[in-house]
DNA sequence: TCTGGGGTCCTAGGACCC
DNA sequence: TCTGGGGTCCTAGGACCC
């Protein structure tokens, strides 16, 4: 009853910002998604504790995603795979089917099309959304209500929504309430909601940089806001500047739905069960992966016109090395064959733990057509 | 019993040109 | 003799996110 009050009285204040000059942007954000996919596809493990790991091997897999029992247990994200069971010896591991987890994605993202064409895919379990003209389907509050119905009537997938005048105010509102939460988050609620939260809760404060504000005794959000930006500027350069904007409420980005086709890279790796100093072995790794990425560069209609080899010894260390082709690349045999020049270059002789391989500069083939079109054109006498 | 795999963006430094 | 400063492009590494 408290809940609907709530609800009511925040309803009613929509009505005070909705209309005016701003934006109504909505953060969905699937909660705990892999898991719950496999809920949604196999209800025995309706309220199991369950974990997603990449690796069922206990020693090397890590906790990709779990269920809400397990994180009462003490399961998070990252933590390893003989971490988790000590917190919970009944967990459930399932390996991901990244193949069903797309297929579901691609299903919410038209789900959420019925409401604004302004849909900008973030991550696989991720949007943005504008509906600042949406009006017609009734308020923000009622269409993030209606959406989280949909998901979970139709998907049987729960998910978190923020409501808020901007991008980066809609992310962290979405993440006030897990699971099934609506949090709208205005301009005006941001010194009371916004500001009393620790600095590394903030969206692109990581690990690193909160410990190098915290060495000025910026703690939370607010200290943030009240630091000279001359000072953040040099800690941390541009970012600096852009994190105070932001935690002041400021986000000018728009939602983007073209920003899903367009990408830059495509790449695989993968860590061997143990490390490898056999160097037919590890060509015989670079193998499988062109062949990898291969098929994604196809399954996107791409081709890229640089190759870059990641290295990663037992100690962890990791180096980067690249080559820019003077033609594209698709096929796996010429995704190999630089690749290997690559470690034959660079290849210290060291046992290693992982290889990647990632092919750069990717551009869709059929723009490609149109770049040796315009050549043509170019050529042409007049 | 340590720490996956897929990305993006930014920065520092070197090469090169004028 | 021994030298400026700006601009661009490229590479490698680091930070961040999910």
């Amino acid at each position: 009853m408290k809940l609907l009050k709530n609800q009511l009285n925040e309803r009613d204040d929509m009505k005070s910002w909705y209309p005016k000059n701003g934006r109504v942007i909505l953060h969905v954000d699937m909660n705990s998604f892999y898991a719950s996919v496999e809920i949604a596809d196999n209800p025995q493990l309706k309220g199991k504790p369950l974990a997603i790991a990449g690796n069922p091997d206990e020693r090397k897999g890590i906790v990709v995603t779990s269920s809400y029992e397990a994180r009462s247990k003490g399961v998070k994200t990252t933590m390893s795979l003989w971490e988790a069971k000590k917190h919970c010896p009944q967990l459930i591991v399932k390996r991901p089917n990244f193949d069903r987890y797309r297929e579901v994605s691609n299903q919410i993202f038209r789900i959420l099309e019925d409401y604004t064409p302004y849909v900008e895919p973030v991550s696989i379990d991720e949007a943005f959304l504008d509906i600042t003209d949406s009006y017609d389907l009734g308020n923000p509050l009622d269409i993030a209500n209606a959406i989280q119905q949909h998901l979970a009537n139709d998907l049987h997938l729960p998910c978190s929504i923020g409501i808020a005048p901007n991008k980066f105010l809609a992310k962290m509102a979405s993440d006030m309430k897990k699971p099934n939460g609506i949090t709208i988050l205005r301009k005006r609620d941001v010194s009371s909601k916004l500001w009393p939260l620790p600095i590394e809760e903030m969206y692109g404060i990581g690990s690193k940089t909160a410990e190098k504000l915290k060495k000025y005794q910026i703690e939370t959000i607010e200290d943030l806001v009240e630091t000279d930006t001359v000072l953040l500027k040099g800690l941390l350069g541009v970012n600096g500047e852009r994190l105070k904007t932001r935690a002041l409420g400021e986000d000018p980005r728009p939602v983007d739905p073209e920003s899903a086709s367009s990408f830059k890279s495509i790449g695989s790796s993968q860590t061997f069960p143990v490390d490898v100093s056999d160097y037919e072995q590890l060509v015989g790794q670079l193998r499988v992966l062109s062949e990898s990425v291969e098929k994604r560069l196809h399954r996107k209609s791409a081709v890229g016109d640089a190759i870059q080899l990641t290295i990663r010894y037992s100690d962890r260390k990791t180096i980067t090395r690249r080559m820019r082709l003077n033609q594209y690349v698709e096929k796996a045999a010429d995704i190999l064959f630089y690749s290997e020049q690559l470690l034959e270059e660079h290849w210290n002789a060291d046992p290693v733990r992982l290889l990647g391989i990632t092919v750069q500069n990717a551009v869709k083939k059929e723009d490609i057509t149109y770049q040796i079109d315009l050549f043509h054109y170019l050529d042409e006498p007049n």
